[in-house]
DNA sequence: CTATCTGGTTTCATAATGCAACTACACAGG
DNA sequence: CCTGTGTAGTTGCATTATGAAACCAGATAG
């Protein structure tokens, strides 16, 4: 490395997703403030990680709209972080993340929580990928296209999957 | 650290598939995988990382058996990386993170790529997460629920989103 | 039989991460 | 007013991960 290699300027949006919340603990900082995580302690704690390093995730994240800063809803002097709606949009993310370690895990009986919908407490479905006519997608079924497509360049780079 | 924080062990299956597949190459490596790289240096050149990195990161791969060793299928003595179905599996995660950056980067005018459905070339739709009874659901609408849950523990922690 | 390709390994420098100790401010009690 | 506790960091130092570039051995190509 020498320097870490940013993706921030990669043109595929996967990488720059990654170059964004692809660290070791912005997801689950992230994971945290949508179960109601606020303030520095909060994550700290339920985290587990050294504070510097929180100190630097949480700047990283305010900086790029994912959190931002607001006064204490307690009273106190303190302030607290809070999710934008960037932030909320990590939600897919984070069930695909889950049901990749559900379906997969070698050791699933570890997995202590699930997903469930609340109004009826039942299990939610797998994520679904669907065609804008309506049809179940799976991997083999897409294709990548450039944007701005001139209608010369057809070439579908396909998902062998 | 002193020694990378491992969340292998942790009971947050988030947390589990960040320990597997986490880090700054795998996902990238996996979505080359998927458009059909399969040999070493295929990978090397599309993704332009040190060969050292690329070493480490295909062993870890295969031993997680997201990605499988095959002798290559072009007659040379070489050998090559296919993906498993669990590396397959990895793809709605891929999707979940390429939509994230096209609702909310900076700049998605840099954005080279589109997915399309490969049958009609049409953009598909996001990702949707639906109840077992079929209501489209977001993270407001879902839980927590603790495994192997006695009916005693019905306390449901809440997705404040 | 030499040259090049493939798939690495080795060496060295630098960046990221972790733990622990320290600081600064707010608030609460006596 | 003085002390103690909680919050939110910062600083120093040690360890690990990552990267660039050089090196290397076995296949393959000419």
């Amino acid at each position: 490395m020498v320097k870490r290699t940013s993706f921030e300027n990669d043109d595929c949006p996967i990488a720059r997703s990654l170059d964004a919340i692809g660290d070791w603990w912005s997801l689950l900082i992230i994971r945290e403030a949508l179960f109601g995580s606020r303030r520095f302690g909060e994550f700290q704690k339920s985290l587990g990680l050294a504070k510097n390093i929180l100190t630097v995730r949480l700047r990283a994240l305010v900086d790029q709209g994912i959190l931002k800063l607001a006064p204490a809803s307690d009273g106190s002097a303190y302030q607290e972080y809070l999710l934008t709606p960037k932030g909320r949009g990590v939600f897919p993310i984070l069930v695909a993340l889950r049901q990749w370690s559900e379906e997969f895990d070698d050791h699933p009986a570890e997995i202590a929580t699930i997903l469930v919908d609340k109004e009826k407490g039942r299990p939610v479905r797998k994520l679904e990928l669907y065609s804008q006519d309506g049809r179940l997608l799976t991997a083999a079924d897409t294709a990548l296209k450039p944007r701005r497509d001139s209608k010369s360049s057809r070439k579908l780079r396909s998902i062998s999957a």
